[in-house]
DNA sequence: TCCTTCCCGTTGCCGTGGCAACGAAGTTGC
DNA sequence: GCAACTTCGTTGCCACGGCAACGGGAAGGA
């Protein structure tokens, strides 16, 4: 990961249903190009590039740190020690990254620890302290309002944790897969759109066998209800998809 | 659910190892006992008794509300228009619930809400307003400890989902049972221990059937894993349920 | 005490989906 | 253009677990 050109970060509003998409993040929201200048260098902030497959964040750090997604798109993945691993959450452009990791790695930094996240394709982020966050003689008329942008922020992450929750709640594969093509829909706004997984990363994400993911695909595309191709999918009957997510 | 005497709630330390055991709640640690009777006024916290099976809170409230739970045990249950309802977390003493209900619900109060904490045992609750907490010009000199406090209680409630996002990683149910086993012995401490959920209960948090549950708990038994009677759990080879949820 | 109700254990049935293996198609590098 | 590699689709096998039904035991109320 190399250092990069640190430029303004357009703040859009703040209204939380817009966080996530690009060109908006909730963390900065409300700053003034100014306050943001003044941000960067009161709160520490960095860029940096990575690139696909690069760890861009671990447990396993010198310094807890907060992460803004600028570009590209990045895996919350768990790592588990006999090999495989889970894909928790996608981080998008605007997307937090990186709360809550406990200095705990601090006490084991030998263990790879085995949460991370990782480039899913090339991109760049934004880091901060939140040592310096917290640090009452840092004086920075931004910190106020980063620290409130703040918890909008987790509680969003909250969110999209308890959407996977109701995603994964379903003892069916097409159920799980139904309601995962319903949220992606209309996180897109459209009934056709492109997923940022691949088949093997759905199959991760859905925690199922991707075999068992095409072969249950196939079926609901036989069955009329979707269409796709690669990563292109459409919803042909959104109703019979609205119904097999109960 | 009732208006019910409020009293000086112990903060201890304010450790977040410590949080969710009983006498410690996160959102109130470092607060004296005249900071807390101040912010009772301030920020408008009441308390309120409820019964077993009670609504606590629900996103059709009046308002959002975050809460603290004083005494019982809570469920964050999400139910579903078919009637069955899944067991997202259990909330425990201390433990703050409604995070991030976004007053969506006011849109549509006519519709009943799919998300609700109720009552698992009978218990009292701590409510306070998030409106009154973000109000500028609510001047209290708790104010900023319990907001400092709210980001970690909302980080620790992210750490629960995270690890209920793991047990359900397994795609066996004995890696289920054997990962909720293990994460629950290491929070009460001890091999032996009770667990605050019912078969039925429990299978709702696994997502899994209760038959299932029931039959594969026989069979650990008879494999000597793990002994158990009701709610009742002894882990008896400690080694091999480690194994088994890898 | 008796009755009702709820919760838990058990079991047979069988469908879903995990697993392994293979082939096709796309991608990268030389 | 060819080769090595990766990703995706497909399929057979069969075990795990969902589902339904039943029975027993504990708990609560009259």
């Amino acid at each position: 990961m190399r250092a990069a050109p640190l430029q303004f970060w357009p703040p859009t509003g703040g209204r939380q249903a817009q966080a996530g998409s690009a060109g908006a993040s909730l963390l900065f929201a409300g700053l003034s190009e100014e306050q943001f200048t003044c941000a960067t260098s009161c709160l520490g902030i960095q860029a940096f590039s990575f690139e696909k497959d690069e760890q861009v964040l671990a447990c396993q750090g010198a310094r807890p740190h907060y992460g803004v997604l600028v570009s590209g798109t990045g895996f919350d993945v768990r790592q588990h020690p006999n090999g495989d691993q889970t894909l928790v959450d996608v981080i998008e452009p605007g997307d937090l990254f990186g709360e809550g990791w406990q200095p705990r790695a601090w006490a084991a930094p030998e263990v790879p620890r085995e949460r991370a996240v990782i480039g899913a394709t090339a991109g760049t982020v934004l880091l901060l302290d939140p040592a310096r966050l917290s640090d009452p003689t840092v004086a920075c008329p931004a910190k106020a309002i980063v620290h409130t942008n703040l918890l909008n922020s987790v509680l969003h992450k909250q969110e999209r944790l308890r959407t996977k929750l109701e995603i994964l709640r379903h003892r069916s594969l097409r159920g799980r897969i139904a309601n995962y093509l319903l949220v992606e829909s209309q996180r897109r706004g459209k009934s056709q759109f492109t997923i940022p997984l691949s088949r093997g990363e759905l199959a991760q994400y859905l925690h199922a066998d991707r075999a068992a993911v095409s072969r249950e695909l196939a079926r609901m595309k036989h069955d009329g209800m979707i269409d796709y191709h690669r990563n292109a999918f459409a919803l042909r009957d959104e109703q019979a998809v609205a119904t097999a997510s109960e």
